[in-house]
Formats: structure tokens, C-alpha cells, sequence
RNA sequence: GCGGAAUUGGUGAAGUGGUUAACACGCCAGAUUGUGGCUCUGGUAUGCAUGGGUUCGAUCCCCAUAUUUCGCC
């Protein structure tokens, strides 16, 4: 069965939303967190353990499988859930977020995106077709069109020739898109003009996706104040009964700012990435794990976090195996940050719930900024 | 006891008679938002064993001392 999402409640003070999206695998609510697994596998983790941190859906990428292992060898191993094991559903990124970080300007044409492979350099050319069945053969539960996601400083001229492409990519995707049990997501471009977002949110809702997306929010270079524009221009004229994704977001400001604007669900490599760098969330604030001080901090990360990582080590044991360079600490703090993350959505939709989301974002930034108010005030 | 060699930061080390002593590791910080990259960016010796001398100027030349090391008795 294709997923469903189903609208139970508007918040009173905000444009904040209260949702479930219904699948085969079950009813996951939102505002929610995607942990974000490119290589088919959330980084160093088990689906055990994101089960324990009481994940829903999943990304994976297109580009990625595409190169390795193939979409073919998924294909024949029963689509990516029995590939990778995972019981739940699963959303893949289209690639189009690689013609933003891989390929060069001049090698995206109107047919598709010429790239050079990270792998062993030899050129592949990606079209939006290409992708789509890709994404077919994956077999994920939601798949994403094919988009170019221009960096921040594209001028408006650039701007409005990119999203009009992608509006004739998505319509290409679309098209050939044959997975009866498979969403296709339409994806919203425009960088922070208004003009542009209100124009390629229209049109791309005359298509009649399964459900939106707003995209180019999480370059290099992109401001906080154009990201929130960004979601500002373009929520106003996406269907209110349909999902709303914001791709690539995930700090916990940004978090809270996208739900008090209408957005249902969101993904980021952040929680892994920095977790293998040595760096977790805190009610407090990000601290890094490597810093001398807690050599001899025999505490847990946080006492009211219920993960498996605070439940059982300490900072001192967890920067040890930081600083020796042992790979259990990736996934320590991984299940620590992703933990972070979900239980930060748990609270929204409590919150929601209870009509003071905005006393819940206020009491939250004031703790996760600390000092740096302190700073600001004076 | 005699003779030789060496002595540069936390470590391994480059180096030159004349502005800020290379590099690497370590250490100390920071970054990271639809994941190519356990990655990237900074900082980290007021001093070249100690004392004297030569010189306009010495980490670099000379002498002594200390320490280490090698060979011989």
C-alpha cells in the first residue's frame, strides 16, 4: 500500500500541525525526525537500535545505491527493506541534492545531470527518468522527484530557470513513475525569493504530488533568516491535507522554527555526522565530547535522557574512546543525538497537543542557548 | 680511565651566522543542516643542554661543564 498522511490537529497559536502518516508497517505521527541512512544503513547503527530510539521513517539515497551496490542487485533482493533489514518505512532522496554538491553548473542540461562518479571518477548521467525508476527498483515507500537545488547565491535570473526546469523534471519523473505501492513527492525550489517559492510551490502542487517538499534550505552559505523565508514563501500555497518535508534540516532550532511554520517532517545528516566527530546535543546545548574537561567527568551525557548511551557511559569513558579513535564511539553518540532529536519531536507533538507549542520552543531555546543569550543581552 | 659522536617543543625530527625556528604526530579548540571522504579549519618552542668566549649579530663557530651513546683498556 502506498502511505497515507492524515491531519488531526492545528495548533491554536501557530501554524504548527499534528499528523499521522499510515503505512504498511504502521501509524507514525508527526512532526517528525528522519535519521538519515544513505548507504542503505543509518551510520554505525542497527535497526534494533533505532527501533529502540523509536525511529519511523528512514532516508536512503538514490545516487548512492544507484553506484553501489546497484539498484539491480536491490531489485533482486526484494526491494531495500529486505536488503537492509528494516521494517519500516523508508524515503529516498532522488540525487538531486548530489547536482548541488557533486556536479558542476555547466553540466546540468535540460535532459539531465552529467557527474563524475565519487567512487572511481569515471562520468554517469543522471536524468530525472533515470531516478524515478531507480527509486522504482528500490522499492522505497516515498520517493522524491528529481530536482536541481541551486546554492543560496544563485541570483534570481539562475533562480527562475532552475525551478522551472525542475517543475519539467518533476513532470518527467512523474510520468514514468510506475510504483503503485510507492509515494512521489514534489519538491519546492526558489531559493529566498518570495516570487520564486510562491511560483514553484503553485505549480508544483498543479501536479498533484503525494505529498511537498521544500528544498535548498540546507546549503553551504544559506542563512537562518533565508532558510525560514524559504519555508515562509512556500507553506502558504501547499494543500493542507498532503505531507510538507523539509529536506535537510535538523538543528533543533531549526527543528522547532520549521514546525511553528508548517512543516511535518524533516531529515539531516547532523546527528550522525557530528556524533562521529565527537559532538552531542544537550538540553544545554551542542557540547564536544573531545574537550579536556571531561576527562574526569564520570556523569553521564544527560541525566533525563532515556538512551541507551546515558543509561550506560559517561562522558569520561565516552571521550576516551573519542580521542583513541574507536569506532564504538560514532555509535554511541549517534544513538545519543538521533535519541535527542525524536525525543525533541515527541515533546513538539505533546506540546501541539496542548496548544502552547510556542511556551515549549521558548523554554526549550532559552535552555539549548544558555550563555549565548546571556551574551546577546548584554 | 682513554678516544669518538650527540644534546632543538609533549614526541619524532628539519634547519640557518642576520626579519616571525620547516614538517609530522600529540595536545588544545572550532566547524559540520536532502552524508564522497572517522573529514576540514585554527592554535600550540620569547627559544635550540648549561656557563663562558669570538662577532655588529650566534641555535648555528670556539672553550669548559653536564648528560646520553659508541668503541677500546
Amino acid at each position: 500500500m502506498k502511505i497515507e498522511y492524515k491531519l488531526l490537529k492545528k495548533e491554536a497559536n501557530t501554524n504548527a500541525r499534528l499528523g499521522k502518516i499510515i503505512t504498511k508497517y504502521g501509524e507514525y505521527s508527526t512532526p517528525m525526525f528522519m535519521p538519515v541512512g544513505t548507504l542503505a544503513n543509518v551510520k554505525t547503527l542497527t535497526k534494533e537500535e533505532l527501533e529502540a530510539m523509536n525511529a519511523g521513517i528512514i532516508l536512503s539515497n538514490t545516487y548512492h545505491l544507484w553506484l553501489r551496490p546497484g539498484d539491480d542487485i536491490v531489485k533482486e533482493a526484494g526491494g531495500l527493506h529486505k536488503f537492509m533489514n528494516y521494517n519500516g518505512p523508508i524515503l529516498t532522496d532522488s540525487g538531486g541534492f548530489q547536482v548541488f554538491s557533486l556536479a558542476k553548473p555547466k553540466d546540468i542540461s535540460e535532459e539531465g545531470v552529467k557527474f563524475k562518479s565519487h567512487i572511481d571518477g569515471r562520468e554517469l548521467f543522471l536524468t530525472p527518468e533515470k531516478s524515478i525508476q531507480i527509486q522504482n527498483n528500490l522499492d522505497s515507500d516515498i520517493a522524491m522527484s528529481f530536482d536541481e537545488c541551486p546554492p543560496a547565491s544563485a541570483n534570481h535570473d539562475y533562480m527562475k530557470k532552475s525551478i522551472e526546469r525542475t517543475l519539467r523534471w518533476a513532470k518527467r519523473g512523474k510520468d514514468v513513475h510506475n510504483n503503485k505501492n510507492q509515494a512521489l513527492f514534489g519538491i519546492v525550489q526558489g531559493g529566498a525569493y518570495e516570487d520564486l517559492r510562491k511560483y514553484s510551490a503553485i505549480e508544483t502542487v498543479k501536479m498533484n504530488f503525494d505529498g511537498y517538499s521544500i528544498g535548498g534550505v540546507a546549503n553551504d552559505g544559506e542563512s537562518k533568516e533565508d532558510m525560514y523565508k524559504a519555508i515562509d514563501y512556500s507553506i502558504p500555497y501547499l494543500p493542507e491535507d498532503k505531507i510538507r518535508y523539509l529536506m535537510g534540516v535538523g538543528e533543533p532550532v531549526d527543528i522547532l522554527e520549521g514546525v511553528e511554520r508548517g512543516i511535518d517532517i524533516f531529515d539531516c545528516v547532523l546527528p550522525t555526522r557530528i556524533a562521529r566527530h565527537g559532538n552531542v546535543f544537550t538540553r544545554n546545548g551542542k557540547i564536544n565530547l573531545r574537550n579536556a574537561k571531561y576527562q574526569r567527568d564520570f556523569t553521564n551525557i544527560e541525566d533525563d535522557c532515556d538512551c541507551y548511551t546515558c543509561k550506560n557511559y559517561t562522558k569520561a569513558y565516552l571521550r576516551h574512546l573519542l580521542v583513541s579513535k574507536e569506532v564504538l564511539a560514532g555509535r554511541l553518540l549517534s544513538i545519543h543525538n538521533i535519541r535527542f532529536l525524536i525525543k525533541l519531536t515527541e515533546e513538539i507533538r505533546d506540546s501541539i497537543k496542548s496548544d502552547n507549542f510556542l511556551e515549549y520552543k521558548n523554554n526549550f531555546l532559552s535552555k539549548y542557548r544558555g550563555d549565548k543569550n546571556e551574551i546577546n543581552k548584554k
